[in-house]
DNA sequence: TAGGTTTATGCAAACGTTTGTCTTTTTAGT
DNA sequence: ACTAAAAAGACAAACGTTTGCATAAACCTA
């Protein structure tokens, strides 16, 4: 430390600070002879002693991938801007590694932690601590249902809704739907909003039309083909997934099946690809980056209500379809 | 602190750390009690104490994206199986965020940085401090030149030679190149290596081919028609990103020609939509993953190496090209 | 039982800050 | 010039660990 040079000891830390009563001659000595002797604060020693870490705890199933790198780049913009540093932590879709890492954050002494679940997750325990120590605790996107904490998602049921009255209004009547897993809301939810919208538009519902797999993109030509082989093929096939659309459009082009004049294609996520393929394919945007943002932004809310204990809140973001050539029968 | 409630001070301490002259006795009652008043070990101050903060800064341009997020995962993984944890930030490309974030990963105390570069930035200075400190310092993917420090890169050059390579072993006489901006390394190893492969084998070279822009999917676009204006138009285009080769693929498809018959693609980076394309397409897969790791094991060792100064290494990755129907002529 | 080990624990300093309080110096008001 | 008030700075405690050293208890061995 600079104090031996100069003649003082915490006087170094108000002048850094450009705390008020330290006269401007001092304040300029210290910080110049800061920059000489190349002079580096340690944020662990105040954060000690503060009690305040500025540190921001986040835990994904996984990082790599569009949805999960995107809502990174969301948390880390805004929690920088905050002054926050943020750690990563992956689960691996595996609860043992989220207690883990749980701890680990907790150990660190994060402000506060953003969760994304893990697939087999079922059950709060191993966030009773962080409840207990009332560190703020968003989930987003991968949440537990019916759990009075905060978190940030997107509404998959309007999403879907969406993307199937679109469809309907580009003239298709027969929509068939690839639906994911049911044991996971984002699906089920999508699933919901696929019915609703055809119940409200009058449109009978026809339980051939929907295809339950696990979304991948070989699922999806497999799917495409049962439907084909109907007696009556559906006019158009909402996907929860760009990746089993995407499957979908390649037997489609195969057969030299029209998109979208034939068939109309509607998947979910907005995927990088959806963009680079031909027709361009029409998608639900998730808002990731926008999830991201909002998860820090609960956060930093949690944070300053701190004391009167924070309700939870919960907030909800509007997915955006986004209308492309694949589904746009001008 | 869970010592009153025992009979015990700094005890407590060894206790957890299984300290090998605490008796079984206390040492079982400490961890009990710990349990119960679900005592939280204070890493901040361990740190502090020890001067070992177990913390690893990464410093990217952005997280998101197929490749970075990769790249973090790789990262993420072996670092905490090694008990790190790791802080992230962004440069948003952008030099002052670049100097912003080193300031801050130092005051944060970690114990080694890896670092990508931003796209402009073309001197060391901000990074001195880090060398002065004797902080491990890994760059990887972006780095700078001719610089003595450590870094991870992907032999790009090699990558290139082996996709033009492949590409004239499947008979093809006149391939083009979609070169990226020159002034960035991976971009010129990519098109010395596509140089290089066509006069190991013997071929022309013709001016005419090599069309250099920003690598978008518009630019492939772009760039393939302009060769298919040619008096003679290429029988194959090797790219050096999956992109512009799949704005190329768009126009063939959109002029009835045949890939890979009449013209053979291959990209490079192995996107996640180079599958998905019809015909998939061949890519120079970058070893996003290996990269994150291996940049991990050098700043392990030269943790181990403090004392005598380690001499700086250089880890070149072998790419994989991987080939798919977009280049395959059987 | 004294002397010597071993084993188990306590003491206190240290890590580098921040901050409440107390002291000194300066300024200003009459 | 004397006092009151304001300004600038110093002291020391505190944050929660770790760790070298000292101490106390227990166990041997002769």
């Amino acid at each position: 430390m600079a104090k031996e040079l100069n003649i003082s000891v915490s006087t170094v830390s108000r002048a850094l600070n450009n705390h008020t009563s330290i006269s401007e001659s001092t304040r300029k000595r210290v910080w110049q002879l800061a920059k000489e002797v190349n002079y580096q604060p340690n944020h662990l020693a105040a954060a000690l002693r503060k009690g305040r870490s500025n540190l921001l705890g986040v835990m994904v199933p996984h990082i790599e991938g569009h949805f999960f790198s995107s809502v990174m780049h969301g948390i880390e913009t805004v929690a920088s801007k905050s002054g926050f540093n943020i750690m990563i932590c992956q689960s691996n879709e595996n609860v043992a590694n989220e207690r883990k890492n749980i701890e680990s954050l907790m150990n660190a002494q994060v402000e506060g932690i953003l969760v994304s679940l893990a697939r087999n997750t079922h059950d709060f325990k191993h966030f009773d601590k962080v409840d207990n120590l009332a560190i703020p605790l968003v989930f987003f996107d991968r949440v537990l249902e019916g759990l009075n904490v905060s978190s940030v998602i997107i509404d998959d049921y309007l999403g879907a809704y969406q993307a199937v009255t679109h469809l309907i209004e580009q003239g298709c009547q027969r929509i068939a739907h690839f639906a994911g897993p049911q044991h996971l809301n984002i699906y089920k939810n999508r699933h919901r909003g696929y019915l609703d919208a055809l119940r409200a538009h009058g449109l009978p519902l026809d339980e051939q039309l929907v295809y339950t797999c696990d979304m991948r993109t070989e699922d999806g030509t497999e799917g495409m083909e049962k439907l084909l082989a109907l007696d009556v093929p559906p006019d158009a096939v909402f996907s929860s997934s760009d990746f089993s659309i995407v499957g979908a459009m390649q037997v489609l082009k195969a057969r030299q099946i029209r998109v979208p004049q034939d068939i109309a294609l509607v998947g979910f996520s907005n995927e990088t690809f959806t963009s680079l393929t031909e027709p361009r394919l029409t998608s639900v945007d998730q808002r990731c980056e926008q999830m991201g943002q909002s998860a820090v932004k609960l956060f930093l809310e949690m944070l300053e209500d701190r004391s009167g204990s924070f309700s939870p809140r919960r907030i909800v973001l509007q997915p955006e379809l986004l209308v492309r050539e694949s589904s746009l029968r001008t």
